[in-house]
DNA sequence: ATATTTGCAAACCGTTTGCAGCAAG
DNA sequence: CTTGCTGCAAACGGTTTGCAAATAT
């Protein structure tokens, strides 16, 4: 009955209230990148009480024990919200679709390789990296 | 005289002020990525009576006029400072030191033609894309 | 002459926080 | 019982904006 998220807060020893189950289920269920206004709205749909501020407090706490993603995607309209995502078993990337918002998930051994040897070329060991692709639909 | 930007504001029809001449200045001698603050505090350094509004309204300006680039670099103290760079005639990635925040500019033939190819892979033509490698200096 | 830009201070907007009460362990 | 969590509303910090005066063309 417990979903994905909330095994993940016990073992990471975090107390498990009401409002953090439900956050933990909405988070569990999505499979787009919701803002943090748009984990609120689902979350007090199931349950009204549930307050914005423990919604921040909440994502800000899963993303420090790695837990959630949390991700700046550009965006056209310059509004500036970050967007979560859980943590996947294997790493990957996003393109968005310029024109509908709509964000695609890829992974590309050979990106990644690339990656390492520019960064140890000048002299660095890669810890972390941010890439993003932006385009259109071909039709 | 005449810094690089300024050149370009004009021909771009743009009405010189002293304060877009400094402004254009301190960023056209900028071999850094400064932020809105630090642009502010070199400019008032040639003349004092800039404001800090006006650095804002010329960032903002040159960025949509095509002239300056904004970054948003992921950084340590949670810091959320856009910083700017001239455009340059051949694009480039970065590759910033966790430690110190020093930001190296690279290019790569191969990760720019992969990145295409993945987006045609999903239907997308490539637009735009960041790519900002996070890594620590190999003693 | 007139349209644009400036400086100031106030507004904005996403996010964080102090606090008193509440709930998990 | 104790420690941590919640809701509220106020604060925060980077950025934008309304306005009247100043300036570029």
């Amino acid at each position: 009955m417990s979903s994905e998220i909330e095994q993940l807060c016990i073992e990471k020893g975090m107390r498990m209230t009401d409002q953090r189950r439900i956050i933990a289920k909405v988070l569990s269920e999505a499979s787009d990148h919701p803002d943090v206004e748009e984990v609120y709205r689902r979350s007090t749909n199931i349950d009204s009480k549930i307050s914005i501020a423990t919604v921040y407090r909440t994502v800000r706490l899963l993303e420090e024990v790695g837990i959630l993603e949390r991700h700046d995607f550009r965006v056209e309209n310059g509004e500036n919200r970050a967007r979560f995502e859980l943590v996947t078993q294997v790493h990957h990337d996003h393109m968005i679709d310029i024109d509908t918002g709509a964000v695609i998930e890829f992974h590309d051994d050979e990106i990644e390789e690339l990656q390492k040897k520019i960064a140890k070329k000048y002299g660095y060991k890669l810890i972390d990296h941010r890439m993003e692709l932006y385009g259109v639909k071909i039709k």
